[in-house]
RNA sequence: GGGGCCGUAGCUCAGCUGGUUAGAGCGCUGGCCUGUCACGCCAGAGGUCGCGGGUUCGAGCCCCGUCGGCCCCGCCA
C-alpha cells in the first residue's frame, strides 16, 4: 500500500492513528540523529519525525533523502511536544512518527525552488511546468478551475441542457479571427480549420431539435496574445430554443448566482442590471465598464461652445465634435510633472492633448481659465460635481475618440486614485449593441457581434435605410470591467439572414459558398434560438484574483504562442509534409 | 506590424563614470549537530555576463543586430 490518507486528513486525525502517506520531500531538517521530513502531497504538508534512538537504520536511510524525492511513509499520528507547535501552518500541532520509509523514486535537484512562494521567472516555470504545478499557488488554481467546471456542468445539466461535443476539425469561416489550419491528407490542398467557437454547430443543434445545449468547448484563434488571451482557450458554450432574450438571460443569471454563492459566499440580486450599449459608451466610454466605482464621463459640448479656448471651439465646430470631461478625485494634488505624465499617457491612447482645471478650496486654477467665461466655469464645475481637491480633465475630439480616451482615462484614474474596491462585485449586462458597424477600409458594413445575430425587432423598419443605427439582440456579461461572456438571439428565419448577409456585402454566391449549409438548415424549420459563450479561463482568473490567464491553465503558451515545455510549434520532417502535399516556400 | 521593460552562478539579484582576479543570499556537495519548521555551524564546488558584430588600450557596462520572456497598441465577428 502506498498510502492510507491524503496528508490533509491527518490535520484532524486523533493521536495514535496508524497512517501510511505518500508524496514528495518538501524539505529535510537534519539535526544529526533527529530528522524532520516535511512530506507534501496535493492536499498539504505534514512534518514527519525520524529518531535515531528509536531506529538507527531508519535514520540512516532518511539521511539519504533529497528534496523532491518521492517516498511513502508509515507511522502514527502524534501531537507535538509542548513548545514545538507551529501555529502558522495547517497541521502544525502534530507530526507523523515514522516507523517505515519506502523510497518510490529519486529526483534530480530541481532548477528552481519547488513549492515555495519565492518568485521565479515565468519562462523557467513554464519550461518545467510540472514542477511549478507542485506549488500551492498553481494547485489551488487548477483545483478551483475543476470545481468551477464541475459546478457549471451540474448546473446546466440540472437545467435540462444537454452536453454535446462538436467537431474540432471543421471548415474555415474567414469572417472574424484568423483560423488555425490543419492540412488534409486525404484531400491534398484542402484544409480543416480549428473552430474559433462552435457557433455554427450549436445553431445546427437547435435546428436539429435539441432545444438546450451546452459544452465546455475548446476554441482556437490565431491572433496576437495578451495577459488574458491564449491561442486556445475554453468557453462555456450555450444555446437554447424557444426562449425570449430576457428568459435566456435569466438562465445565465441563475448560473452566475450559483457560482458566486458557492465560490464567494455572495448572494447576487436578480435580475442583474441592464445597461444599454449607448448608456455604457456615453457614461463610461466603454462597452465593458468597471462599475465598482462610478466616475461618469460628462458631456460639456454646449458649454465649450461658449469659450474662447480654440482647442474646444474648433473641436466643437467639427463634424461629430464634442468636449467631454471627467473628475479625478484628489487629483489637484498632482504636480505639474505628474499632469504632464498624465497628458503623455492620454496622448499614448490617441488623445490630441489633455486640458485640465484644478478645483481648489480657493477656486479653480488652470492655464486655460482665461479663455473660459465665469459662468461657463461655474457650469463645468457643477456638471462635473467638482469637489475641492479634484482635477478636472477634458478631451476635445470626435465623439467616438473622446469617449474611448475618457473611458481609458476613467480606468487609469480610478487605479491611480485607489477608487477600486477589490471586495466589490460589479456584474451586469450590456444590451442593445448596434448590429453593424461601417468599415471605412473595406467600405462595407460589418457585424459587430457576428453575422448570425438577430436585429432588434423594434428596429427592423430602419434596417435598410440606416443600418448603422439598427440595434441587435446581442448582449455581453461584464464582470469587474472584463467581458466574461457574450451572445445573442440568432436569425432563425432564412429571409432575414439573407438580408443581413446582403447588408454586410456578402453576395448570394459567397454566402452560399461559405454558409450554404447553415442557410439550408434555416430553411428546414429552424426554431427561434439564441445563446451565449462564457470565457471560462477569464472567469476563473477573475474569481481567483489572478492577473494572467496563464495562471489558471495547466499548460499555457507564451506571448509568441510557443509551449516552452514541449517546444511546440516545431518543424516537421519532409516525409510528413510530402504526405500532405505541402511544400514550404 | 508598432511602442515599452527585462536577460549576470542552479534560483533571486547587486555590479558606481568603461578599468585589472565578476560578488551576495538561497540552493548544491562534504562534514558536525536530538525539537527544528527560512534549523544552526564549518568547509567546498559552481560563470559562454542570452547570442553575433562593432567602438575602445580595455566592454557585464557604450553602439548596432539578433534570440527569448513579459506588458501594451493594432488585431481578437
Amino acid at each position: 500500500m502506498y498510502r492510507s490518507h491524503p496528508v490533509s486528513d491527518l490535520f484532524t486525525s486523533p493521536p495514535g492513528t496508524p497512517v501510511t502517506i505518500a508524496g514528495w520531500v518538501q524539505t529535510i531538517r537534519d539535526h544529526g540523529g533527529l530528522l524532520f521530513i516535511e512530506l507534501r502531497d496535493r492536499s498539504g504538508r505534514i512534518q514527519c519525525v525520524v529518531d535515531a534512538k528509536d531506529n538507527r537504520l531508519l535514520e540512516e536511510a532518511a539521511k539519504t533523502l533529497r528534496d523532491e524525492w518521492v517516498i511513502s511513509l508509515h507511522g502514527t499520528v502524534g501531537m507535538r511536544p509542548e513548545g514545538t507547535v507551529n501555529a502558522s501552518v495547517a497541521g502544525g500541532d502534530r507530526e507523523v512518527r515514522v516507523t517505515q520509509l519506502t523510497i518510490l523514486n529519486s529526483a534530480k535537484t530541481p532548477p528552481f525552488p519547488v513549492g515555495t512562494s519565492e518568485e521565479v521567472s515565468e519562462s523557467l516555470r513554464l519550461t518545467y511546468r510540472y514542477l511549478d504545478m507542485r506549488s500551492p499557488r498553481l494547485l489551488e488554481a487548477l483545483r478551483f478551475r475543476s470545481e468551477l467546471t464541475a459546478l457549471i456542468r451540474n448546473h446546466m445539466t440540472a437545467c435540462q441542457f444537454w452536453e454535446i461535443e462538436t467537431p474540432l476539425l471543421t471548415r474555415s469561416t474567414p469572417e472574424g479571427a484568423r483560423d488555425f489550419l490543419v492540412p488534409s491528407r486525404l484531400e491534398k490542398g484542402s484544409f480543416y480549420a480549428l473552430p474559433q467557437s462552435p457557433q455554427l454547430f450549436k445553431q445546427l443543434l437547435m435546428v436539429g431539435g435539441l432545444e438546450r445545449y451546452f459544452q465546455i468547448a475548446r476554441c482556437f484563434r490565431d491572433e496576437d496574445l495578451r495577459a488574458d488571451r491564449q491561442p486556445e482557450f475554453t468557453q462555456v458554450d450555450i444555446e437554447a430554443s424557444f426562449l425570449t432574450r430576457d428568459k435566456f438571460l435569466g438562465i445565465i443569471e441563475e448560473l452566475f448566482c450559483d457560482i458566486f454563492q458557492k465560490f464567494r459566499g455572495e448572494t447576487l440580486s436578480r435580475p442583474f442590471m441592464r445597461l444599454t450599449y449607448d448608456e455604457a459608451m456615453n457614461r463610461y466610454g466603454s462597452d465593458k465598464p468597471d462599475l465598482r466605482y462610478d466616475l461618469p464621463i460628462v458631456d460639456l459640448t454646449d458649454l465649450a461652445r461658449n469659450t474662447q479656448f480654440s482647442v474646444f471651439t474648433s473641436a466643437v465646430a467639427a463634424e461629430e465634435g464634442t468636449v467631454r470631461g471627467i473628475r479625478y478625485p484628489g487629483g489637484a494634488a498632482l504636480s505639474r510633472k505628474e499632469i504632464e505624465d498624465l497628458t503623455a499617457w492620454a496622448m499614448g491612447q490617441g488623445a490630441k492633448g489633455l486640458a485640465w482645471i484644478k478645483s481648489e478650496t480657493g477656486g479653480l486654477a488652470s492655464p486655460i481659465l482665461k479663455f473660459i467665461p465665469e459662468e461657463v466655469q461655474k457650469g463645468v464645475k457643477e456638471r462635473l460635481e467638482a469637489q475641492p481637491g479634484d482635477l478636472l480633465l477634458f478631451i476635445a475630439d470626435t465623439r467616438k475618440t473622446a469617449l474611448r480616451i475618457l473611458g481609458a482615462l476613467r480606468q487609469h484614474v480610478a487605479e491611480r486614485a485607489g477608487l477600486i474596491d477589490r471586495a466589490k462585485t460589479s456584474l451586469f449586462w450590456v444590451v442593445d449593441f448596434p448590429l453593424l458597424e461601417w468599415n471605412p477600409d473595406e467600405k462595407r458594413y460589418e457585424a459587430i457581434h457576428h453575422p448570425f445575430t438577430a436585429p432588434h425587432p423594434d428596429d427592423l423598419g430602419i434596417l435598410s435605410e440606416t443600418p448603422e443605427k439598427t440595434r441587435s439582440l446581442a448582449y455581453d456579461l461584464v464582470l469587474n470591467g472584463t467581458e466574461v461572456g457574450g451572445g445573442s438571439l440568432r436569425n432563425h428565419e432564412l429571409e432575414l439572414q439573407r438580408r443581413i448577409f446582403d447588408l454586410i456585402g456578402l453576395s448570394e454566391e459567397e454566402a452560399t459558398r461559405r454558409f450554404g449549409f447553415l442557410l439550408e438548415a434555416l430553411s428546414f424549420g429552424a426554431p427561434p434560438h439564441g445563446g451565449m459563450a462564457i470565457g471560462l479561463d477569464r472567469l476563473a482568473m477573475i474569481l481567483l484574483g489572478r492577473d494572467s490567464i496563464r495562471e489558471v491553465m495547466a499548460f499555457p503558451k507564451t506571448q509568441k504562442g510557443s509551449c516552452l515545455l514541449t517546444e511546440a510549434p516545431s518543424p516537421v520532417d519532409g516525409g510528413q509534409l510530402k504526405e500532405l502535399g505541402i511544400r514550404l516556400s
